[in-house]
DNA sequence: GCCAACGTTGGC
DNA sequence: GCCAACGTTGGC
């Protein structure tokens, strides 16, 4: 089981937003970068979890956790004129884009914020904090997973 | 709103 | 294949 990191806009769509869904569950749709849809595609499997990072506002951290519920298949979002995330060069005949989709499973007590996390150490490889990062999702070690959780 | 650090596009 | 121009991300 692996463990990984996914990034929301709160604004757009946040941790209280996936608890209101039907099932506590969504599909995490427009994915527009090739790292990350590779690792939708590929590498992300059922029963993996991950952390929802709450992005660009104004206490960016992590909100809570999440299990992967359907492994990658592709993303209709793509398919459609009228949608934000629509891509006339994905076709259903050969997808571009992918998603899974994830179930929320607790959200924490805290945020546990992003400049917090930066004072750590321990944390000083993980994925997040290396300069320029702006994958939207990354694999993030059981070690430093469970280093995060005793944060809070 | 600013801007650094990317990723993508397209002319050549 | 190179690379300049452009668009996006995301912290601050």
């Amino acid at each position: 089981m692996n463990h990984w990191l996914m990034k929301s806009e709160p604004d757009v769509f946040g941790i209280e937003d996936l608890v209101k869904r039907p099932g506590k569950t969504e599909p995490w749709d427009g994915v527009r970068n090739y790292q990350a849809r590779n690792m939708m595609r590929d590498d992300i499997k059922k029963g993996d979890l991950a952390f929802l990072y709450h992005s660009n506002c104004k206490e960016p951290g992590i909100a809570g956790t999440m299990k992967i519920v359907r492994e990658g298949y592709p993303d209709h979002t793509a398919f459609d004129a009228k949608q934000k995330y629509f891509d006339p060069k994905s076709d259903p005949e050969n997808p571009r884009w992918y998603m899974v989709d994830v179930r929320h499973v607790r959200t924490l007590k805290r945020i546990i914020t992003l400049s917090e996390l930066k004072t750590h150490d321990e944390l000083s490889e993980l994925a997040l904090l290396r300069r320029g990062n702006r994958l939207s999702v990354m694999p993030i070690s059981k070690t430093h997973w469970d280093f995060i959780l005793s944060l809070e």
